[in-house]
DNA sequence: CAGGAACTTGCGTTATTGCGCAAGTGGTGA
DNA sequence: TCACCACTTGCGCAATAACGCAAGTTCCTG
């Protein structure tokens, strides 16, 4: 069915949207940066970023809300790490056209 | 030096932000998707994505300046074209996150 | 249970972005 | 030269995003 299959095409090219979108601004860029080292909380990353924890709560809501990063919960403390290797493909790859 | 090396890095990221932001709208990424089959026109791609030629140019026009495509000119056409295949690798990158 | 630490969420403001539309530019052919 | 075609650019508006700040939630500790 042609429709459904544009519909499906617009969704699938919304939801990569998404994905460009949460790799459109430096600070999220350097997160993922950051994560590529291994693990960290929230105000680890808020710290090696440079900016307030609240803010960086809502760039990481962008990052998972992407599905790029995951979380895991121990106490208090909330860790953020990549959720799949592509997303580091992925980073690495813009870097490089970047440069 | 330090202050360079984060400027470097800064500036890194933001160009690295430009092209996440060139990927972050649906219709510039039917745009590459389109591109992908070869070289088209304003009017066709246009045509393929669906709005106003107007509309397409200022989309290509974030494409290009972000370097992800690069421009023919055939008389009074211009002919747009993916810059580098590393592009379609990060647009297939993409979409399999987003698949 | 009170206090505090670690995050998240809501809100208002300011800055960007996407779009339609009108106007401008450059090339082509009668 | 004049009309026309393909495209780009400028402008105003509506929608979205980023940030700081305040308030709320969750969890641990005493």
């Amino acid at each position: 069915m042609v429709t459904a299959q544009h519909a499906n095409n617009d969704a699938a090219r919304q939801r990569a949207a998404v994905i460009g979108r949460a790799l459109a601004d430096p600070k999220r860029l350097c997160v993922l940066e950051t994560l590529a080292g291994g693990e960290f909380s929230v105000s680890e990353l808020s710290a090696s970023v440079g900016c307030h924890v609240p803010n960086m709560s809502q760039h990481l809501a962008v990052l998972r809300s992407a599905g790029l990063v995951s979380t895991r919960r121990d106490g208090s403390t909330v860790y953020y790490r990549i959720a799949d290797p592509r997303v580091l493909e992925a980073y690495r790859l813009i870097c490089g056209l970047a440069g």
